[in-house]
DNA sequence: CGACATATCTTTTTT
DNA sequence: AGATATGTCG
């Protein structure tokens, strides 16, 4: 049992929250001197850069040296990198400040995104609300062709006029969930073009969750979903919000409305209520998330939750703070606050023109290596770009000149077939009346396919009725007469699934087993098995290292690994690499040199965002969070040609793209803009002259367009 | 019924 | 370029 509450807080209390700022100490030691008791609920604005994560593990930290149970803290982030993080730092600052008691720190154990907590509450009470405790978890494309089999039984695939695909309508599911508005308004504001489907599309999520429930499946929302409403449930609610003395939440503008009925639901009078984040950096309205959340949080309670600011940022120069102050500024909706920092420089952040793509990489790699000639590490710079394959030239030009790199968003492990063939056996095996996992499995036989699949199926529920079908699968699978073609491998493949669905071979080693089985199958199917045999391998010692295969199912769809290299595997840890990252993807980190891919109207804000004002404005706060990423040196760079694809009549074409609208011509002062490569002119210009060059250049172009608009 | 070829559409960002 | 519906053959 810990007994903290009767030690002595320690002499040199003051010392190690001396380093903060006021606003900071504030938000730190608010309520923190009794902690069994607290007060109401606190919201920190905390501005890019103004030490947030620091601030926050600084108020965990304290809370436990003043007496609170670590067990008893709720720390909620946006995503797991953010958890780890935050437990790091906590742990190290704690145990700095407890000396001797410092193994205290180390109780940290409810920390984690609103998924990955609400999957674990959920495993605890499952039998209390009537779910099987051996549930498996849908991940987005998993949950998607569920809705697509749900979609054909419903004989909605065959309409006349084309039925959504099923990515939109699980899209469309999802933000009905996460918003709480209706399907009517969901169309209207998300999916315009969806409205005739109204009707068929409220059947067909009738029918997603009726086959979710029948089949033990939750998606990533019902994790949400399903916590909300145990929160609605008083004898449920009260044991939930009694397990915990403190609830922090990280990245508080990022939330939906959801996840704030959640936290409503924890901390009805917001008692140990501490919610973190930044108006202006609010950049998931796409997943339900909604600023509002954020604006509104004070007023919830009563007396309103107590608000403190951090407005001094540390992390950028004074120039390119200036710049992306300009920048925020232009929003229709005025931001909580102005950032400040005393950090001179005299390098304005550039405002690069270049010709194409080609030059837009050829000049990103040559400014990389110049920077690290300098001594500035790889790992210091990063790439950011709007979507993830924005940076498909750049990687080529890497990969040509032998630079390093590793790339965040995007395509993922988790989304090639060979992973999720060998994820689907698992998860078949975990939970036998997963249907999207199965029906998947049995296809991978030669001479099987979506008939004969489901008459499997459909045999594997029967023989099971009311009883635990891991019983009873195995025979249903040895009973069923298979096609001609897979009479041979049907033999093997029973004999597989009979083994683990009775769980015959420990852990690790059953993944092995899966493999084997699995091999010929691939080699069959892919002409590229080498490479994709690689994945399973380095997928098989990630599965060492957890205790069971639940463990693993559950923390590899929650957190699947994010980062994609141009060899297969993550560098060596002591390897130094270029990040490329999507916006989204970079929030909360920092580095020395920033570059900004594709700063032209079509990218930032991309064409998909520009239908309302309250769109274009987030993509305006996407370049925000971008601009407010570099520490030294910002490069925003604009490709005055740009490829497309998929344009609905003349298939591929270059267009002529202008700066992006969120840099017009009274910031240009703000940025230092030139051309590159550098083209020698007569007369020697100002670079005041070029910049103005530069510019007219492209306005020209800008209005020669509007012609035709 | 399965396999393979052909025509038609497609919204980005992620837990 | 890649997914998805439809058409045709064995």
């Amino acid at each position: 049992m810990l007994s903290v509450a009767e030690s002595p807080p320690p002499s040199d209390a003051a010392a190690w929250l001396a380093k903060l700022n006021d606003a900071q100490r504030e938000a730190v030691e608010y309520g923190a001197d009794t902690p069994h008791a607290p007060p109401g609920a606190l919201l920190v604005i905390a501005g890019a850069g103004s030490g947030k994560t620091n601030t926050l593990a600084h108020r965990v930290a304290n809370l436990v040296v003043k007496g609170a149970d670590p067990r008893r803290i709720l720390l909620l982030t946006f995503s797991r990198r953010a958890a780890l993080e935050m437990t790091r730092r906590v742990t190290r600052i704690a145990s700095a400040a407890l000396g001797a008691r410092a193994a205290l720190a180390q109780g940290l154990t409810w920390s984690g995104t609103f998924h990955s907590v609400g999957a674990r509450l959920l495993r605890e009470y499952a039998e209390l609300i009537g779910l099987a405790p051996a549930f498996t978890i849908n991940d987005r494309e998993d949950s998607a062709d569920l809705m697509n089999l749900v979609r054909h039984e419903l004989g909605l695939s065959a309409k006349e006029r084309r039925f959504p695909a099923k990515g939109t309508c699980f899209a469309t599911y999802s933000r009905v969930v996460n918003t709480g508005a209706s399907l009517g308004q969901v169309l209207d504001s998300a999916f315009p073009w969806c409205r005739e489907w109204e009707a068929d599309l409220r059947m067909l999520f009738a029918a997603y969750v009726d086959a979710k429930q029948k089949q033990s499946v939750l998606d990533y929302d019902d994790l949400l979903l399903y916590w909300s409403h145990m929160g609605a449930e008083p004898a449920i609610a009260a044991d939930l919000s009694g397990r915990f003395d403190h609830v922090l939440v990280d990245e508080y503008q990022d939330t939906n409305r959801l996840q704030a009925s959640i936290l409503l639901a924890l901390k009805p009078d917001g008692r140990g209520l501490t919610v973190v984040g930044d108006d202006a950096q609010s950049i998931y309205s796409f997943r339900g998330a909604t600023v509002r959340n954020i604006l509104d949080f004070p007023a919830q309670f009563d007396p309103p939750a107590t608000q403190v600011t951090l407005e001094r940022n540390y992390r950028s120069t004074e120039p390119i703070l200036a710049a992306s102050n300009a920048v925020i500024e232009l929003a229709s909706e005025r931001y909580t606050k102005n950032l400040w920092t005393d950090k001179a420089s005299a390098q304005r952040p550039r405002l690069v023109t270049v010709a194409d793509e080609a030059d837009q990489a050829r000049y990103v790699v040559e400014q990389v290596l110049e920077a690290r000639e300098q001594g500035m590490k790889l790992k210091s710079q990063a790439v950011l770009f709007r979507a993830a394959h924005h940076s498909a030239a750049l990687e080529i030009e890497l990969t040509r000149r032998n630079i390093p790199f590793v790339k965040f968003g995007g395509l993922k492990f988790l989304d090639s077939v060979h992973v999720k063939d060998v994820l689907a056996v698992l998860r078949w095996a975990e939970n036998p009346r997963d249907r999207v996992a199965g029906f998947r499995v049995v296809q991978l036989l030669p001479g099987v396919g979506p008939a004969t699949a489901a008459k499997v199926l459909d045999d594997i529920v029967a023989r099971a009725g009311a009883g635990n079908p891991a019983d009873t699968a195995g025979g249903a699978l040895a009973a069923f007469a298979p096609p001609a073609r897979a009479q041979e491998d049907w033999h093997p493949f029973v004999k597989l699934m009979s083994s683990v669905y009775g769980r015959q071979t420990p852990w690790p080693a059953e993944f092995e087993m899966v493999r084997r089985w699995y091999e010929p199958h691939l080699e069959r199917n892919h002409e590229d098995a080498a490479v994709r045999h690689a994945d399973v391998l380095q997928m098989e010692s990630i599965a060492g290292t957890y205790a069971s295969r639940e463990r693993f199912l559950t923390e590899l769809t929650l957190d699947p690994p994010d980062a994609t290299s141009d060899e297969s595997g993550v560098p060596l840890i002591d390897e130094d690499y270029l990040i490329l990252s999507t916006i989204h993807s970079a929030k909360g980190q920092e580095w020395r040199n920033v570059f900004v891919l594709n700063g032209v109207d079509g990218c930032i804000p991309s064409d998909l965002g520009t239908g309302s004002e309250e769109e274009i404005d987030e993509e305006r706060r996407l370049l925000y969070v971008a601009m407010t990423r570099a520490k030294e040196d910002l490069h925003i760079v604009v490709p005055q040609r740009f490829y497309v694809h998929n344009q609905a009549h003349m298939g591929d074409r270059h267009v002529w793209a202008s700066r992006t609208r969120f840099i017009p011509a009274h910031l240009m002062p703000l940025f230092d803009a030139y051309a590159w490569p550098r083209v020698p002119v007569p007369s020697a210009p100002t670079a005041a002259g070029l910049a103005a060059a530069a510019q007219a250049k492209i306005e020209i172009g800008a209005r020669l367009r509007k012609m035709w608009d």
